[in-house]
DNA sequence: TTCCATGCTTA
DNA sequence: GTAAGCATGGAAC
């Protein structure tokens, strides 16, 4: 089995950070600069936007003046004071009739009015174009968005990026690589992410969408009964709108079967008249559109006409007083270009490079020569992209198998001209299972990882090892993968230590948390719009899957040099982002750093005592059926006692018993709170459920699961933490997680006490107290929790006596637990009903609760106001160090989905300043631990804990060095404390 | 065989 | 009320 594409992304600029290439397009006057990165403004679409976000204002004269003034306002802000925006335009539709009009005499035939007060503001937003000395374009016969179209094109294949000031959906059409839009009123770049959460689809597919769907505003007619979802669920069934047209007679549901039918030549129609052309004859070379100085002449008495007297200061102050006196709408020192008889630009032949991903291409190494030439190539490129293919999905435990690797935009030049290259080297390719020697397969175990017979043409593992070592090793050659702490294990199993890296998931992580998961397929369907090759594919599913070596070498190829190559791309995208987008600090401080250390917590594992493990199960097992036959005998027949389905119909069906509650689809609900309920009516079966499920539940997820995760190798169980997990910046642990091993109940502790030391060792526990509600007082600045943390008090005893005026000496323990809930509830976005929900009160009486703390703390009501403010002008917020995490939801119409999102904008910062500080330990603590010549070892991460495992006589000195570290691993306005705990086994050092 | 809902464990 | 992973049953395929 191969590894999985772990996960999740956006994107820009190509090549490995350097400065695109020029344009294409030599400039007529070959004085111009080139086209890094073009702007293109849709104009009207933006006055649009404007006249609706911004309160009616009006000019001296009385003339309205809104949406001209946040024309202006953005245009300065967004681009004319950005140093990226080295190009701009602004693009207008010249007239009513344009060719679609021929196409389906209708279109846009209902289009309402524009505002009365929007009218007048038509032209001025031509004058404010010319006073700013930006180009306006038009071209007859044509809309805007066909230019724009036309002139994104041309900016790629220069080699530039274009982003369309725009929000138009009919504009997502021309999202990708290279080409995004930007949300003028909200300031946000909407690149293939937004396009799926729009349409549904890829934007090479939202065309076909469009068509079917149709537009009632633009009167584009579709096919009635389609709309944009069933739309988008047939694109992605059939992958495009004629071969969902051909084979319409295929559909089940009668009534979408015929209406497809039935207009299919609409829905052509319709395709036609939402496809933008991008081959139409441009007015002017894009390489004159470069970003110009403003002749104070024109702006300056423009902007006094329009009465904007910030703006006139501003420039008045950098451009010096106008020389002459102009008329107000004289023309620009670079007039409009004239719409009529625009020069013929026929559209070039798409470069190869816009056909990526034909496997034909993928070359395979099979002689040393070859592996030689390779290695010379990635190490003068100075950056690599290689991903390990293994025959077993736990990289801990796996042999390789092959090695892909990919290059982007090297010194070769011959193949075909794309500038990329990738290969797979294959190494441990076998026969499938006992074919060579003639065995049968009688082990039953479906032939996984036996052993074959090695194929010809490879080169010997320990030669390829041998050669790629150096490579992997050399410190001036930046290696790229996608979740790399992956390959960085199966090198370090083979004696090599990979580095220097990038890890493609983790750069997708930093800049996009919260947007989307990063896994290479998706991010490769993201960014690159490309579906890879899936591992069942190649290996089959089910029963039938073989681990990756059984692959044929020719599949494997394919397979394994796209993601290499794909890793290659995304790095090309992401990587310059990193610095744009202020992420430098996290990513290299934070995340990268960290990999190597959870690399080394994975391998050290942890050991479980597997006897007591067993013995355990079987106690559970005895228990669970005794239970049975009670439950059986109590309900009166017998059932799936853990089947809540069957449970609720005994319950409330048969039994008839009050205070039943309906899951959403309509089955009996069963959970704990209406167990307890019944329960405390005196009920019995309701009780044994519950006994029954706590006991299922330590059985199935931990007893068993524990001892199957065993390693035979080690003896010790070795988690695997995934660093994209959560999108606050938490770890995640899986396979198997061991962040949930219960401690609550004491059942529950007996699976903790079988986490034991080695003989000589005891483990250490070492846990930040309060880390949460720390940042909370940190980053809203209260005096008086501050104070209390600096004090070391009972921080949920000032709570409650600063809330209940009550004094901490001989308080009630019922009135601290109230405050301890709120503050909790204050982490987590606190709401009336959760409040009522934990504490078991009525909504009013929470809310009082809530009324009252917010009085006493005015500054936590404060700091929640600004956060939701915040997340909403910029769609995320961020972690006392820089973390971003994203609120997808943040602007939704819906209120639930908006008031969740809203709850975690709270959270994120602080759940995600928490984890930050952990992992800021976490990198220096091996180094402390080494330097203080200790030999203890973290083994594990539970969010706020730290888990060592400790010679006996270094516990004193290690747990200093542990506390030392983590309480200084930040410094904020209230002191960080961490307290520690030592035993024999994780029970007894919590 | 694959996917979803339910329920329960942790910080 | 935040953030996760996993087992199970049962429907969908």
């Amino acid at each position: 089995m191969a590894k999985s594409k772990a996960p999740a992304a956006k994107a820009a600029a190509k090549d490995n950070g350097a400065a695109p290439k020029a344009a294409a397009q030599p400039a007529p006057n070959g004085d111009n600069k080139p086209i890094r990165n073009l702007y293109l403004v849709d104009g009207s679409g933006y006055l649009f936007r404007a006249y609706h976000a911004l309160p009616p204002m009006n000019r001296p004269d009385g003339v309205p003046i809104n949406a001209v003034f946040g024309f202006c306002r953005m245009l300065v802000a967004d681009l004319l004071d950005k140093p990226e925006v080295d190009h701009i335009a602004m693009i207008l539709d010249a007239g009513e009739v344009t060719f679609r009009n021929e196409i389906y005499d209708k279109y846009k035939a209902n289009r309402p009015p524009p505002p009365e007060d929007l009218i007048p503001q038509f032209p001025l937003i031509r004058e404010a174009a010319r006073a700013f000395n930006v180009t306006v374009c038009e071209l007859k016969g044509y809309e805007a968005d066909d230019l724009i179209a036309t002139y994104a094109r041309m900016a790629v294949e220069a080699g530039a990026t274009c982003t369309i000031v725009s929000s138009d959906k009919d504009l997502m059409q021309l999202v990708r690589p290279g080409v995004e839009l930007m949300d003028p009123i909200k300031k946000t770049k909407l690149g293939p992410e937004a396009v799926m959460e729009k349409f549904g689809v890829t934007p090479d597919k939202v065309v076909d969408v469009q068509a079917l769907a149709g537009d009632s505003t633009d009167n584009v007619p579709g096919v009635p009964g389609i709309g944009v979802k069933t739309a988008a669920q047939l694109i992605n069934e059939y992958g495009d709108l004629e071969t969902l047209l051909s084979r319409a007679g295929e559909i089940k549901q009668p009534k979408r079967r015929e209406a497809l039918q039935q207009n299919a030549e609409l829905a052509r129609i319709s395709r036609k008249l939402v496809t933008l052309r991008d081959d139409v004859p441009t007015p002017a070379d894009p390489d004159s559109f470069d970003k110009r100085k403003p002749d104070p002449n024109v702006l300056l008495p423009w902007l006094e006409q329009q009465g904007f007297k910030s703006l006139l200061a501003r420039y008045t102050g950098e451009l010096g007083e106008a020389t002459a006196p102009v008329a107000p709408a004289a023309p620009a020192a670079k007039p409009t270009l004239p719409a009529s008889e625009p020069k013929a630009t026929p559209a070039a032949p798409r470069p190869k490079s816009n056909q990526p991903f034909t496997a034909a291409d993928y070359e395979l190494i099979t002689d040393e020569k070859a592996l030689d030439e390779w290695i010379a190539e990635a190490t003068k490129a100075g950056t690599v992209a290689f991903d390990c293919e293994t025959d077993a999905l736990d990289a801990q435990n796996s042999g390789l198998v092959g090695v892909s690797l990919a290059l982007l935009d090297g010194p070769w030049g011959n193949v075909n001209s794309t500038k990329r290259r990738a290969a797979y080297v294959p190494l441990g390719h076998r026969t499938p299972a006992g074919e060579a020697q003639g065995a049968l397969d009688l082990t039953g175990d479906g032939g996984a990882k036996d052993a074959g017979s090695l194929l010809p043409g490879q080169i010997p593992l320990k030669n390829a090892i041998a050669k790629l070592k150096p490579l992997l090793e050399d410190p001036t050659v930046l290696k790229v993968g996608q979740n790399i702490k992956y390959d960085m294990c199966v090198f370090r199993q083979l004696g090599i230590e990979v580095s220097p890296v990038d890890d493609t998931m983790l750069l997708s992580f930093v800049l996009d948390a919260g947007k989307h998961n990063h896994g290479m397929d998706d991010l490769a369907k993201l960014y690159l719009g490309h579906d890879t090759i899936k591992f069942s594919d190649v290996a089959g599913s089910g029963a039938k899957q073989v681990s990756f070596d059984k692959v044929p070498i020719d599949k494997a190829r394919d397979y394994a040099a796209e993601d290499a190559d794909v890793t290659m791309q995304l790095w090309a995208q992401f990587k310059p982002r990193l610095a744009h987008e202020h992420m430098v600090g996290v990513y290299e401080t934070i995340e990268r750093p960290l990999i190597p250390v959870l690399l080394s917590m994975e391998q050290a594992g942890i050991k479980v005592d597997a006897p007591q493990l067993r013995k355990l199960s079987s106690e559970f097992e005895k228990r669970m059926l005794e239970l049975e036959q009670e439950l059986h005998k109590l309900a009166g027949r017998p059932f799936n006692v853990g089947s809540p389905k069957q449970l609720g119909e005994i319950l409330f069906d048969e039994q008839k018993l009050p205070g039943g509650r309906r899951n959403k689809n309509g089955s009996w609900a069963t959970d704990v709170s209406i167990l307890e309920d019944l329960a405390a009516q005196g009920h019995a079966l309701p009780v044994k459920i519950m006994e029954h499920r706590q006991i299922a539940k330590l059985k199935g997820t931990y007893t068993d699961a524990l001892v199957r995760e065993l390693d035979a190798k080690t003896g010790r169980v070795h988690t695997s933490y995934q660093m994209t997990g959560a999108a606050t910046g938490r770890l995640a642990s899986t396979d198997p997680n061991l962040q949930n091993i219960p401690v609550r109940t004491e059942e529950g502790r007996k699976i903790r006490q079988a986490f034991i030391a080695e003989a000589g060792h005891k483990l250490l526990s070492a846990d930040y107290s309060q880390i949460e509600l720390r940042l909370l007082a940190h980053v809203a600045d209260i005096a008086s929790l501050k104070e209390a943390f600096a004090r070391g008090d009972d921080i949920h005893a000032i709570t409650a006596s600063e809330m209940f005026g009550v004094p901490v000496k001989g308080m009630d323990p019922l009135v601290r637990r109230r405050a301890k809930a709120i503050n909790f509830g204050i982490i987590y976005g606190i709401s009336a009903f959760g409040l009522a929900n934990q504490l078991g009160i009525g909504q009013p009486e929470a809310r009082d609760y809530i009324a009252k703390y917010f009085q006493r703390y005015p500054g936590i009501r404060d700091y929640m106001e600004r956060t939701k403010d915040y997340a909403r002008k910029n769609g995320f917020v961020k972690t006392p160090f820089g973390r971003k995490i994203h609120l997808k939801y943040i602007n939704e119409k819906a209120q639930g989905m908006r008031a969740f999102a809203e709850r975690a904008a709270i959270n994120a910062p602080l759940q995600g300043g928490a984890a930050d500080i952990i992992k800021k330990a976490m990198i220096k603590l091996p180094a402390a631990l080494t330097s203080a010549k200790l030999k203890g070892r973290m083994l594990l991460q539970v969010h706020d804990e730290l888990l060592f495992e400790v010679p006996d006589k270094e516990i004193d000195k290690t747990k200093e060095v542990a506390r030392k570290v983590m309480e200084g691993a930040a410094t904020l306005s209230v002191p960080l404390v961490v307290e520690t705990g030592v035993g024999d086994n994780w029970a007894a050092a919590h």
